[in-house]
DNA sequence: CAAAAACTCTAGCGGTGCTAGATTTGCATG
DNA sequence: CATGCAAATCTAGCACCGCTAGAGTTTTTG
């Protein structure tokens, strides 16, 4: 029975690559570049064989955006973890806003595409929970009485909209650190009410 | 010479035509719907007719954002001044998430697809600087000794923020006012540093 | 070795944004 | 009022899109 074994294994590797060239052409030239034609071309089958793997163009791309809460959530913990307490907020804001500037169609993908994802709620992929929780844990400190979870969300759109408007012309580049900075303050400072 | 002057006219009422067309199959159906041959039906022209007015499909909607934005800041305006100026940001803040929540479209239009238009500089539409100027009046009580351009900027990216999260699923939609409000205990209250 | 099952491909459907060139319309002139 | 011309408009088509039916090939099974 280790026939069948292998052609999982090599149907597995195909739809990996399938991904792989998905988020290689997104990354190179935008998604409105990522066509079945020339997704289908780069990894040397036909297009139909992209729809056995997948239902559509969407769900190619919310499988592209699952490797990308996966190493969002790596990369925030890597900046939590090596910044004490008080400095973990400002460290996983660089490096969330950070990941963004350096892969945006990734980003796209994952936070301003149509992926029909469940995302608040506990049939959340992991890695999506596991990139919340590495801000949960950053915003902790600061929360006060204040609902952890939902000041998280706060402090995520937050970030989600600088990071959004700032890369669609919508706020002029250059003072990108400056707002964040404010938002910290914001953030960081003494608890009202 | 008045023959002119009335195909200016006819001309520029076809073109106000062609952008409240566009503008409405958006709110009714969404962007994906609106198509060059289906806008064109909708106005009785052919579709050429569409090009000789604008550049493409994308000036079409840049043109609809345009009057989206002379919308958002005539309602941003009404909120601020109906309220003191303690609870202005809050009246704005709710007036702002109940635009895009009961005309998500023409809130796509502006500041979610590509659009092309010179934002935060003095080049940009009257309209858009007017709402900004809302917005930034609105913050001003609580700016303290920041640069208010800048902490306006900051809280419009975080209002912008829940909307677009909101409404993509990403954040669940009932506790979108508690976030509102945790949002503005965060500017609304003592500054820090 | 043949039958059956699994797999992959070619070819095509109905749609998209956009445009070249034919055609019609309406104005200025004799 | 007729006619020639210019402007406005339409028809028809291009190259592309996401997606799929059915033909063809390969592999597994009896």
């Amino acid at each position: 029975m280790s026939i069948q074994g292998r052609k999982e294994r090599e149907r597995a590797e195909r739809e990996k690559l399938i991904i792989t060239a998905a988020r290689e052409l997104a990354e190179a030239e935008g998604w409105e570049a990522v066509t079945t034609r020339r997704l289908a071309e780069r990894v040397e089958y036909s297009q139909p064989v992209l729809y056995s793997h997948f239902k559509g163009k969407d769900a190619i791309m919310t499988a592209v955006a699952l490797e990308g809460f996966a190493d969002l959530a790596e990369e925030l913990r890597a900046a939590r973890t090596s910044a004490y307490a008080a400095g973990a907020l400002a460290a996983v804001s660089a490096a969330y806003a950070a990941f963004a500037d350096r892969r945006p169609a990734l980003y796209d993908a994952m936070f301003r595409q149509n992926v029909d994802l469940p995302f608040a709620t506990p049939q959340a992929p992991p890695a999506l929970q596991a990139g919340f929780g590495e801000l949960a844990e950053a915003v902790r400190p600061h929360a006060g009485g204040a609902d952890l979870g939902l000041l998280t969300e706060v402090f995520w759109a937050a970030l989600h909209g600088l990071v959004t408007l700032t890369r669609g012309g919508r706020l002029p580049g250059g003072e990108h650190g400056r707002r964040i900075e404010l938002l910290l303050a914001r953030f960081t400072g003494p608890i009202s009410s």
